[in-house]
DNA sequence: CGACATAGTGTTATATTATAACGTAACGAT
DNA sequence: ATCGTTACGTTATAATATAACACTATGTCG
């Protein structure tokens, strides 16, 4: 992965990630610690798979992950969506409806807007935030009382462009 | 400038839907004979289904509705979705990421981007045609080449804002 | 026409994604 | 300690989607 400073999202960007995810950890410990809500041993373990990479996965291979690692027990689905749906809740992780596939968000906490690009190439998934968003002021002069906003745009990133073949 | 703050959506308006659907089967139709491509009795008949209604349908509501209006024959999922393949392949309908949904084109051949405003109160669905030109340009900015962008927002249409107890 | 290539359909089976339902355990407050 | 609540574990099943392969319709060319 070669450092790709215009774009954006840290997925695409060189850093020191084993840094990185001890940060979004710590930032979502204390999140949960503000709001009073309980980060379980199960929800982190949820959340740490799917900061292990800035790559979304879907709901079955983080269960693979946690049979893995954890050969004893056998995990079942309903344990990880409950996990997935708590963290979500709580903007710690989003969902790449297009992918149906989950993914860390890169600014918990921010409330950020959830805006994606999406590789074709190399299944990079890029959270961004668009600055500007017309589309919800849109909306709302519409009349529209907006609850929550899916933008997922796919196609190449820059780097793949450069290796077409 | 686009078109755009318009009341968004059909769906969302009152509008003779008898004529709305037959001109949008003839336009389906027209422009399949101009692209050469067969649009085939079930395909058609798909495509009838869904221009029933402005309203998402599932896949196998879809199927469903098949198999009810000709018991005689059992359709099988496949059948429907390689009809969906061929209906979204040429913009005739759309698919509704967040919904695992599809829905008519409201203005097929338009090549428009597809945007919908989703509102969780009524379940309808109105594809709005909106300045979604900064996010993808941002992205083209970015160096990223755009193929397709999904945006779904979710909220309360104005009308229901107006019954909320 | 009749052989052929191709695109479309039908059928079976199965993969993938997600949830319902219900019981148990952990926790937090009286 | 008991009680209400939240989270977890377990089983079963629902909902969505595709693989694989056989068959049929359609158009093309000699
Ligand atoms: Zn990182
Ligand atoms: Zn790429
Ligand atoms: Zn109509
Ligand atoms: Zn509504």
């Amino acid at each position: 992965m070669s450092p790709k400073a215009q774009i954006p999202g840290i997925a695409f960007r060189k850093h020191d990630h084993r840094r990185c995810q001890r940060q979004l950890l710590s930032e979502a410990t204390q999140l949960c610690a503000e709001r009073n809500l309980r980060l379980t041993s199960r929800r982190r373990q949820v959340l740490e798979i799917l900061l292990a990479s800035h790559q979304p996965m879907g709901a079955y291979d983080i269960l693979a992950e946690l049979n893995r690692t954890d050969p004893d027990e056998q995990i079942a689905p309903p344990i990880v969506y409950r996990a997935l749906e708590f963290l979500l809740g709580e903007g710690l992780i989003h969902r790449i409806e297009s992918l149906n596939a989950f993914i860390s968000c890169a600014q918990p906490g921010h409330r950020c807007g959830a805006q994606f690009l999406i590789c074709r190439d190399c299944d990079q998934v890029a959270e961004f935030e668009a600055s500007d968003d017309g589309l919800l002021a849109e909306a709302g002069n519409l009349g529209f009382a907006v609850d929550h906003s899916v933008v997922e745009i796919t196609g190449v990133c820059a780097e793949c462009q450069k290796h077409v073949g």
